[in-house]
DNA sequence: ATGTCACGTCGAACGTGA
């Protein structure tokens, strides 16, 4: 099973891109974040007649996430179980045996204390939906734009301040909290260390400098983690015609030894 | 090297968010 998850960066903007790479990776979910408009806008047409149905969450201008999928599918949420925000930043899924969360975190480096809480709070919902999810021994992939880079090494030097919403002690806190819940980041139990980076900045030639971020995750449920096979950022997308400031992260896994054949 | 995009409001440049 191949799964792929890719902040777009305007789904409208994108939407060539995206399904030439769908064409050349043929994963069986994408899950997109950033998607820059309503849900009635989405183009679902297209992406059907290239074999995807969807799950879309939208709104206006900023944030939506949408998932596309190979085969049959249920939605089980359109918003973050306890985060009390009306943004779309989150929808989860059910398909193959997997439940699929994918998310959208809040940056947090604008909007002063209360945006950088907001950030905060959309952690404490993720870990609380963790922890419902593994109470109730669900498969679970948490993938997206988490804006974390978790060590050090997953961001360039010099790239960010100390004080910035991505790197700030509370936040890799809060990151680490949902990780030691029991869950799996799939590019770190792959590839421990190391250079890795998903993001790089349209400003001040951060991708010809090669001054980019780890920001984009796969988190796996135990279970899941047992099934992977690979991981990795495809790099190459960001060297695309007016590509999306992120790449796509792709994992595949094993099939389920659970699944009758 | 604060060197870029995308969106919405506008009806040409800005403000905002990233």
């Amino acid at each position: 099973m191949k799964l792929a998850t890719w902040n777009v960066n305007s789904v409208r903007q994108r939407q060539h891109l995206i399904l030439d790479w769908l064409e050349r990776h043929k994963p069986d979910v994408l899950m997109m974040q950033e998607i820059k408009c309503e849900t009635a806008q989405f183009p679902a047409q297209a992406f059907a007649e290239a074999g995807y149905e969807c799950a879309v969450v939208g709104q206006k201008s900023y944030n939506g996430v949408a998932t596309l999928v190979r085969g049959a599918f249920e939605v089980c949420t359109d918003h973050l179980p306890g985060f009390d925000n009306p943004a779309a930043r989150y929808v989860e899924i059910r398909t193959q045996g997997l439940t699929l969360g994918n998310l959208y975190l809040p940056n947090g480096n604008s909007g002063g204390a209360e945006g950088y809480a907001t950030k905060l709070a959309f952690f404490d919902a993720l870990a609380a939906r963790a922890r419902e999810l593994l109470r109730t021994d669900t498969n679970f992939i948490f993938a997206g734009d988490y804006n974390v880079c978790p060590k050090p090494e997953d961001c360039a030097p010099g790239a960010l301040g100390p004080d910035d919403a991505l790197v700030r002690p509370e936040t890799r806190a809060a990151y680490n909290r949902l990780l030691w819940l029991g869950l799996t980041d799939a590019l770190r139990a792959l590839q421990p260390s190391g250079k890795a980076y998903t993001f790089w900045d349209y400003q001040a030639g951060a991708w010809d400098r090669d001054s980019g971020l780890r920001i984009d995750h796969a988190l796996l449920s135990p279970a899941v983690a047992e099934r992977l096979l690979t991981a990795s950022p495809d790099k190459a997308e960001r060297a695309c015609e007016r590509p999306s400031d992120h790449v796509p992260l792709i994992i595949t896994l094993q099939d389920d030894p659970q699944a009758t054949a």
